[in-house]
DNA sequence: ATGCTGTATTTTGCATACAAGTTTGAAAAG
DNA sequence: CTTTTCAAACTTGTATGCAAAATACAGCAT
């Protein structure tokens, strides 16, 4: 469902088919902020968007607010739209919250999941290694996507798969944050290892423990990355 | 159509202040939607609303997608909206993921909350049993939803709250498709005594656990209520 | 020099106009 | 009588124009 082709484009003004430029928009901007081409903060003037995009205002500006909903940007009353900036305190909020929903995910999946199902993440998981080992970073973080949206899909509860794919967009903005360690690399594939063989088994609740500790152990990780070398600017906490 | 209450609002075609159309169209549409006066399944046909709200197809548009992105409303390509229809396996599948952000909120609560914060959920709680000795149901309904949302924020968590107001919406739907029972509300006191007991002795885990077993409680009642007296088309659960 | 004020420019918010897609219904063919 | 076709009406999607709010800046007063 939603393998998306490639597609790298960042279309400039090309012309498009003429329906479906509203969803466009939207995926075409989240894109750029997860990716952090529109940086945290930055202020989003609607004309210039526009013709980026090569889209007229209404149509961004409905794609504003969809993004404003699901927390990539934030709306001011007359003041326009601004990239959602994202500090270090909102990753830690973040990451309790997502950390929480994939345990409940967990220990829904284990109950709901079919056999076939589960071989299947199996199938997921040993792909992953394999890009590991061969040190193919982007196709491992594809792969680990794939597996936790097949756990949350596992659990069979609409809500839940929707709330966490608006939270994921944010995860994954913080995950372009630092350039991960091969250290914290490596962990994260002994815990996937772990979790894979408590599903297997079934064990929702260990399953859930798990998963919350490998959301917990990348937090760790982002914020010992860029406590310490991270420009000013980017995500120090907001007391202000 | 359903008889809709007093109505002293819903302004007509007045010429509001100039600002803020945007968001009072949202906040209208979700009160009509939340209330039932849209029932679920209706479809949305944006002229219509146009008249009814007193303002013009841009903003409507716009709100609509704010509302969607909510979860409220569902949208289809070139086929316009719908009121989101709210089945009992949606309502299932809702009262899980909230039940879980609540017992989150309530660990992070206990530990982060003041002293005066809590004092001030104990003024909310017994204000609540008041109006459940008066038999003033709105209320309580009001009381409750307040403390419930003093929980959530005293786990100072902007993640965590922004997604359970979203849910809340929802949530507040289910409440009003059936007539709450006695029995239940009885309970559903008790259930609160416990709660802010497990508050003021900062034990998040059992805070946790108790939100948790009342979602449920609230969630048979809905069922069972319902599952029993509900018309055909409120909300059998949708195979289709 | 600094602070304030009024005006010009920019930018957002809303409304309307136009284009493209979908639905409906009636007429014609089987 | 049923089914198919096709066109008219309606509905949604997009673009543009206009008004109000905010910002920037120059000129003035202190």
């Amino acid at each position: 469902m939603s393998a998306r082709p490639a597609e790298t484009d960042q279309p400039a003004k090309e012309p498009r088919r003429k329906g479906r430029l509203h969803t466009s928009t939207v995926d075409a901007l989240h894109r750029m902020i997860v990716t952090g081409d529109l940086e945290p903060g930055q202020k989003l003037r609607e004309q210039e968007l526009c013709e980026r995009l090569g889209v007229s205002r209404t149509p961004l500006r409905e794609a504003l607010r969809t993004l404003a909903a699901q927390g990539l940007v934030q709306l001011t009353q007359n003041r326009g739209a601004e990239v959602a900036p994202l500090t270090l305190a909102d990753i830690t909020a973040l990451f309790d919250v997502v950390g929480s929903l994939e345990a409940l995910a967990a220990r829904l999946a284990c109950k709901a999941m079919t056999d076939e199902a589960i071989a299947e993440i199996g199938v997921l998981h040993y792909r992953m290694m394999l890009h590991h080992v061969r040190d193919e970073l982007p196709d491992y973080f594809a792969l680990n996507q794939q597996i936790h949206r097949a756990i949350i899909e596992g659990a069979q509860n609409p809500v839940l798969l929707g709330v966490w794919e608006a939270l994921a967009a944010r995860v994954e903005r913080a995950k372009y944050l630092p350039n991960l360690q091969p250290n914290r690399w490596k962990a994260a594939m002994h815990e996937h290892d772990a979790m894979l063989a408590a599903l297997v088994a079934r064990d929702g609740n260990e399953l859930g423990r798990l998963m919350e500790a490998h959301f917990h152990n990348g937090l760790a990780a982002i914020l010992a990355a860029n406590g310490a070398e991270a420009p000013p600017e980017t995500a120090v906490d907001g007391s202000a």
